[in-house]
DNA sequence: CATTATTTTATGTACTACAAAAGAAAGTAT
DNA sequence: ATACTTTCTTTTGTAGTACATAAAATAATG
């Protein structure tokens, strides 16, 4: 029934409509408000806590917060503990996102992302062993989320990570090698310093293709 | 310190590499080999419970289950209790997602889906007030997620809902009125039968103009 | 008036006790 | 001997008490 104090809680805190500051009532009232212990108080109010929704100081009682969007996300994100099927949606997911990003990141990057995305290709070593090709992928996609400018973005691919690297494993171990689209990440840069919008989708396209591929197959 | 006993908790099955329908120690087990109360140890089961990484039956012991991507989020996504940044930063990817989905749709989509498209834009009246505008754009474009067959995606959609109509109300509070775009849902339909997936993003482009122009101006 | 000491108060942790549920075991009847 | 019922037994779930701790509020002191 803690369940049900969370949703309570939740309820109060949305009919009180707080504010991120204020301070809320001291366990043992909640506790008698609800008419329960203050046990399964604390425990409702430990994922609240988790979910930093509040933030609690001794003696000074508790505040609401303004809650970290991924951070309880983080937290499930685990491929161990994953269904086959929702690392696959994941990654079909990543795949939306990335063919998506293109308007986005026309609207925001300056001449200096492109220096730097310029500099992440120059450092590619081409012909190398499996860790250093995701280590290039991870370097050059997640430069392009983070020209995006949205911090929840930049966040999100970052936890999408390793989820990313189990499947690339799993196709691995189907096809048996990496599968490389015809546009490189140098093809893609160029695009974008010189192309449009639409251009750089259909690059993007073009780089991710093998992988769409895949996902045909099954 | 319950923090850190969700850690340790977390670690522990990670580390037993444990499989969804196995048995955890009980509760005093695990508080005695953690140096800590059982009351502690409830408090992080509870969060974990939550995030539906472990169910727990009386007698029966606990058992680690697969975790509810979503759930933990929905919890969250709340408009109310979020930042103005983070509110148009899930905005911003919620376009990003509309403009990447293409190619999953032409992958997955069959003739019933259009049928079904058909006649939501069929239903669609013109000139309407507010909240049916809104209603429209949920169905239509719910629609097109459910079409890409994946139930992360259907489902992280649906939590990204009140945010949409929380910022196209905020849209409307400066424009003055709802931005329109030139390509209608009843055209993205026609592009659906016939064109190509380049054809679909240049018209959801189309589409969702006005709310890239609006971010542009801030 | 400033600074320090004391008190008060709310959270954090530990422990005990008991209710409830559900599997396990024992007992009984056909 | 098997099927059914009854009685343990075990583990989660809830309640309540006690006390440590930290921090704010108040009192005391120079």
């Amino acid at each position: 029934m803690a369940d049900l104090v969370e949703l309570r809680l939740r309820e109060y805190l949305k009919k009180k409509s707080f504010r991120p500051g204020d301070a809320l009532p001291k366990e043992q009232e909640l506790a008698d408000a609800l008419g329960v212990s203050r046990n399964v108080v604390r425990e409702a109010l430990s994922r609240l806590r988790m979910l930093g929704m509040i933030d609690s100081r001794k003696k000074r009682g508790m505040i609401l917060a303004e809650p970290d969007i991924l951070g309880s996300f983080e937290r499930v994100l685990d491929p161990l503990i994953m269904s086959k099927d929702t690392l696959h949606d994941l990654f079909e997911l990543r795949l939306v996102l990335e063919m998506g990003l293109a308007d986005l990141i026309y609207t925001r990057m300056r001449e200096e992302d492109i220096e730097e995305l310029q500099s992440i290709v120059d450092h590619e070593v081409y012909k190398v062993q499996k860790p250093f090709r995701v280590e290039h992928e991870i370097a050059f996609h997640g430069k392009l989320y983070r020209m995006t400018g949205n911090d929840t973005f930049i966040r999100f691919q970052s936890m999408l990570l390793p989820v990313f690297q189990y499947v690339v494993h799993y196709e691995n171990s189907i096809s048996g090698n990496t599968a490389v689209g015809k546009v490189t990440h140098r093809d893609l840069v160029e695009i974008l310093r010189t192309g449009e919008p639409e251009d750089f989708r259909a690059g993007m396209k073009e780089h991710l293709q093998p992988h769409f591929d895949w996902l045909r197959k099954k």
